[in-house]
RNA sequence: CGGGGCGUGGCUCAGCCUGGUAGAGCACCUGGUUCGGGACCAGGGGGUCGGAGGUUCAAAUCCUCUCGCCCCGACCA
């Protein structure tokens, strides 16, 4: 394995992370052909790219969803107003971001529906229709639909007025499984988060201040993007009694008797893709797990001359039918781009492996393999590839989480005061661990000083960077998305 | 929603202050030479200057309104 020499300005019409971040991020995602805007306020347009990765990831997360039991169903789009207002607390919190339907046609609507913003309105109505008996609990059921947020201010991927998630909606027949179902949810996510997208996390509740309106409880699990500003990477809530009070959801239980179910929600969205960006991009552009990548490898043939050009080709052939069933092979034959090209252009659009094969390739029986995190260079005999390939691609999602996880640790520190929290922030990003007993006052406080919020209070405490003793209580503030 | 900035071929921008025949680079098309880190030459196509109204003999340029995007804050996944 060699390195190869300095190349880390070949990208040069992209902005460095360094220089301005945000635009960096803007840049990579349309440089990298994720997404584009859409001639609607606030709503983008998920390109074939970016979507191919969003199916890599659906197909992951929805395995675990229904591994762990549950069934995929879809309610409408639309909710009347009167369903949604029965919650307080849910309406109240959303209210503002809620698009309204209001004619059907030249008709004006008696009742004016809204575009969901999120699905529990509607799918408890139905719980309460579907429900009888401790024997029709537990309900275990996940939508993938897009939802409406009217947004004021939007962000591609990270806050767009129109996002697509999944959600999952569930009713039990006591407290402790719905608490349980909250934290199994929180878990896969975990699972898939770090395993599939190589985004370390932690989990944990959420405070009053920061939870979802309606729920009892909230976890998250909130990742940490290379400018030093938290994303919340998914959401878990146990939503108590409260919804089936209000939309009167029953089951009679084994001595006859009439219960409230209790209930649980759970989101992931494709706002995810904006922290795969965020988590792993450099300079040069993205750099995606080749576990969600939708190319894993890519082929770029050489050649000066014709001769050269039919035996590259037909080398080409022959690698591919060594890989196309081990790995999600593109082999990059067009024409009109010079190698080097090709090179940078993969690169941005962060195909985790690159493939280089020329005259000097052909005449080793090998290709020449160049990894997109680290640039490491290794020549690989063709009877090798569909052994090698596959490791490699599992070295670089290795890479990656390590990377990811060694930025957060020296990205979270510890504090104990305001006034340690505010020197922090006044200096610098990251996490910060504070010992928490849910002092309400003092966060609203680190809020209003230092624009860091509580993102949560992980459930893993002691162990988890170093930064405090088994068992011990630590909430974690940061500046978030 | 507050404060600031920007809208001119697909992209990045110049032109606007001081009104007078819409420009450059890149990208694109054709032909040829090229191809191991964003190739080169020659020729070519493409813009009612975000939109609406106004001032003027004349508006990309001045005025009013409006829509969209970006950055920083408040809110959110």
């Amino acid at each position: 394995m060699t390195e190869t020499k300095d190349t880390s300005h070949f990208v040069e019409d992209l902005t460095d992370q360094s220089d301005d971040f945000s635009r960096w991020y803007n840049e990579v995602v349309r440089k990298a052909q994720l997404a584009d805007y859409a001639p609607v306020r606030g709503c983008m347009v998920i390109r074939p790219y970016g979507f191919a990765l969003w199916e890599n990831m659906q197909r992951l997360l929805d395995e675990r969803i229904k591994a762990t039991g549950h069934q995929n169903a879809y309610f409408p789009l639309l909710i009347p107003e009167s369903l949604l207002a029965l919650e307080a607390e849910h309406v109240e919190g959303f209210a503002p971001q809620v698009a309204w339907v209001t004619h059907g046609g030249d008709e004006k609507l008696e009742e004016r529906y809204c575009v969901r913003p999120t699905s529990e309105a509607i799918i408890c109505k139905m719980y309460s229709r579907w429900i009888e008996s401790y024997r029709d609990l537990p309900v275990l059921i996940n939508q993938w639909c897009n939802v409406m947020r009217w947004e004021k201010v939007t962000r591609l991927f990270l806050r767009t007025a129109e996002f697509l998630w999944q959600e999952g909606h569930t009713a039990h027949a006591t407290a402790e499984e719905a608490q349980k179902e909250t934290l199994l949810a929180l878990e896969f996510y975990r699972d898939f988060v770090e395993r599939d997208l190589a985004i370390p996390v932690f989990c944990g509740p959420k405070s009053e201040a920061e939870k979802f309106p309606g729920a009892d409880m909230t976890y998250s699990l909130e990742a940490l993007m290379r400018d030093g500003k938290a994303l919340q990477a998914g959401t878990s809530h146990n939503l108590g009694q409260h919804f089936a009070k209000v939309f009167d959801i029953t089951f009679q239980d084994e001595q006859g008797k009439r219960q409230f179910v209790y209930q649980t929600s759970w989101g992931m969205t494709t706002r995810m893709i904006g922290a795969l960006t965020m988590v792993h991009g450099d300079d040069q552009g993205l750099k995606l797990p080749p576990r969600v990548a939708p190319i894993q490898a890519v082929v770029v043939p050489i050649w000066r001359k014709e001769a050269e050009k039919s035996a590259v080709l037909e080398f080409v052939g022959r690698v591919r039918a060594a890989l196309d069933r081990v790995v999600r092979l593109y082999v990059d034959d067009r024409d009109q781009y010079t190698p080097g090209w090709k090179y940078n252009e993969h690169e941005m659009r962060g195909v985790p492996v690159r493939l280089e094969i020329g005259p000097r390739d052909v005449a080793n029986g090998a290709v020449m393999s160049v990894r997109r995190d680290n640039r490491a260079k290794e020549s690989i005999p063709l009877g090798a590839l569909g052994q090698r390939v596959p490791a490699l691609l599992a070295e670089v999602q290795q890479a990656l989480f390590r990377s990811a996880l060694e930025f957060r640790d020296q990205n979270t520190a510890r504090a104990s005061t305001l006034a340690e929290i505010e020197a922090h922030f006044a200096e610098r990003r990251g996490y910060v661990a504070v010992p928490w007993k849910d002092e309400a006052a003092l966060e609203a406080q680190i809020k209003e000083r230092t624009g860091a919020t509580l993102r949560c209070v992980p459930l893993a405490t002691g162990n988890f960077t170093g930064l405090g003793a088994d068992g011990e209580r630590l909430a974690l503030f940061a500046r978030a998305y």
